[in-house]
DNA sequence: CTGGGGATGGGGCCC
DNA sequence: AGGGCCCCATCCCCA
């Protein structure tokens, strides 16, 4: 489901931002979007939890417009401070067997094996889990070797989100993600709280009843572009998405796959 | 049940 | 580097 094109795969414990500078954004939305708009306050109690609510600083006007958020509503002071990333194990052993300073050409499963013919406890005692490819240790010298050669250097640009696993090849991308936590942009008329500010804009024309997007062969109009494309597959012959049994075709994934679920595929 | 609209989420791309 | 927009995807609801 996720269309995380940038998340990286493997998770682990690796290079985070500083957090302070990434959580405190403020939106200004121009007051005229707000203008058009009859109601002062639309109260949505689902947007009360406190999932939606994070370090949000809700941007000020000088507009004539005064309904920030419904009452008992307030910024929370949102997630935790850290949601405990479990440290590797300490060192504790560096007697055993020590690669560190070699140059050794020996493989990974190689070095493993020889780790647990040493040691005839080794199968059981394989405590020493790498976090970033999860291969497990008899030792943590042979971890530490492991990761020095591999999984740190893989490590070295990835940058992890503090409040999921997701990880991001760019900073610049991590910090977009982080927004989806924080969700800095507030909507002043009934409080929901949006990531980015074009979606903020987007909902806002729900309350104005703005349709920018016409459909050039009907009278409808939508305040979504994504929307109007939609619709547009409706004046199509043929639609975009079709089925591979059947050949009908839809004009949304959706519906294509409501139809592949109700058994045509089954059926052929 | 099906088709379509409304609303929203999130990564990518471009400036 | 960051903001704005694009595009795709999904969920919910209704006729």
């Amino acid at each position: 489901m996720p269309r995380s094109f940038l998340v990286k795969k493997h998770f682990n414990a690796s290079k985070k931002p500083n957090y302070s500078e990434l959580d405190t954004h403020t939106v200004i939305i121009s007051p005229y979007l707000y203008e058009s708009y009859p109601m002062p306050v639309i109260p949505q109690p689902e947007i009360l939890s406190s999932g939606a609510y994070s370090p949000i600083t809700v941007w000020t006007t000088t507009a004539p417009f005064h309904s920030p958020l419904p009452s008992g509503l307030s910024p929370l002071s949102g997630y935790p401070s850290s949601l405990g990333r479990v440290s590797p194990p300490p060192p504790s052993d560096t007697s055993s067997k020590d690669h560190s300073g070699s140059e050794s050409p020996i493989s990974d499963e190689e070095e493993r094996l020889q780790s647990k013919l040493s040691d005839p406890h080794a199968i059981e005692a394989e405590k020493f889990q790498c976090n970033l490819c999860n291969k497990t240790y008899s030792t943590f010298s042979g971890l530490a070797k492991h990761k020095q050669l591999h999984c740190d250097a893989q490590s070295r640009k990835s940058f992890s989100c503090k409040y999921c696993d997701k990880e991001y090849v760019s900073l610049g991308a991590l910090k977009m993600h982080i927004r989806t936590h924080t969700l800095p942009c507030v909507c002043k008329i009934c409080g929901k709280a949006f990531s980015r500010p074009w979606l903020l804009q987007g909902h806002i024309r729900t309350h104005t009843g703005e349709k920018p997007f016409s459909c050039p062969h009907c009278n409808r109009a939508f305040a979504d572009r994504s929307n109007l494309r939609a619709h547009l597959q409706t004046h199509s012959d043929v639609k975009k998405y079709q089925c591979k049994n059947c050949s009908k075709t839809f004009s949304r994934m959706s519906l294509l796959h409501k139809h592949e679920e109700s058994g045509c595929c089954v059926a052929h």
